[in-house]
DNA sequence: AACTGATAGTAAGTCTATCTTACTTATAGG
DNA sequence: CCTATAAGTAAGATAGACTTACTATCAGTT
């Protein structure tokens, strides 16, 4: 009996809730007729506050590949979401922003995720909520240590 | 600027970290040579728990789609982890256990579970990480009965 | 016994969110 | 001017799901 791995421990846990969660948002948006899936949405909300942006640094930023990055722009440029300007200083280089036509989506996005998280939340008082919250960040800031400290050997 | 969807929400969090920890353990299941991605070690070990048991109650437990286990067991029985085998009783159905090849498998994929999981908290006490993980189990909790109502309501 | 409806599992096909590897073009520093 | 590096992209792969439609079987009702 001692091949116990918990199906209940931390990590399947926050695999299933943010699938869960995934899967809600997405439903949601599907109704409202946006056509939008979450990962876009956040590269939406990063663009939204740091615009205009360079392409590598946007990846950065969300904790992807560049070639990642490409295929999302990509889709939210196709959508006309987003556009790509090029950098006059860089001709390598593209800056991204927001087009007119994504505010009012993005502020229909607001309302969905709100919901979404007001179900998750369901009677989990205000300071649970808060401390939650806060524990998060320092998971991902550890987690995202670790992948620097191994990118960094890798060179 | 009042289109601020919060790049830094616990949405967004949630589904960093079940990434970012995915990412993790990969890259070390794939140096120690062993071919399990997380997922599959989910189901393993819920196999381990709770075998020999059907198809459709593995799905269920999972939360997942009835095909989806379907590829699932394909793929592990193919590894020579799981194994059906038919249900006398109803020749419909199949029940699943794990193999003893599995075993040691699963002794390895839980040393890397823990380890991952090791990364992840840090330098966060015992006392907040245990609540973290109460609170998303609660999460969980509210969001899988939401699914549930709205399947309840579909019928 | 025969009919009808539900149930267990699967086949086929689709989709998102990623990755890696290799390439093009451009820049920047000796 | 050469070389190393950087920005972005093309192509192709993978995991982890989903839906819809099908087959085989079961169980309850005439």
């Amino acid at each position: 009996m001692k091949s116990g791995i918990d199906p209940e421990n931390i990590s399947f846990l926050l695999f299933d809730i943010s699938r869960l969660m995934r899967g809600e948002f997405e439903q949601r948006v599907a109704e409202a007729g946006l056509g939008v899936t979450p990962a876009e949405a956040r590269v939406l909300a990063h663009v939204a506050r740091c615009q205009p942006i360079r392409q590598h640094l946007l990846a950065d930023r969300l904790g992807i590949a560049r070639m990642s990055i490409t295929t999302f722009i990509d889709r939210l440029e196709g959508a006309g979401l987003l556009e790509r300007v090029a950098d006059p200083e860089d001709r390598r280089a593209k800056f991204v922003s927001l087009t007119d036509d994504a505010f009012p989506i993005m502020s229909k996005l607001e309302d969905i995720g709100d919901a979404v998280r007001l179900a998750a939340r369901g009677a989990i008082p205000a300071e649970e909520w808060e401390l939650f919250r806060k524990t998060a960040l320092a998971v991902r800031g550890n987690l995202a240590a670790v992948r620097q400290k191994v990118k960094e050997m890798a060179q």
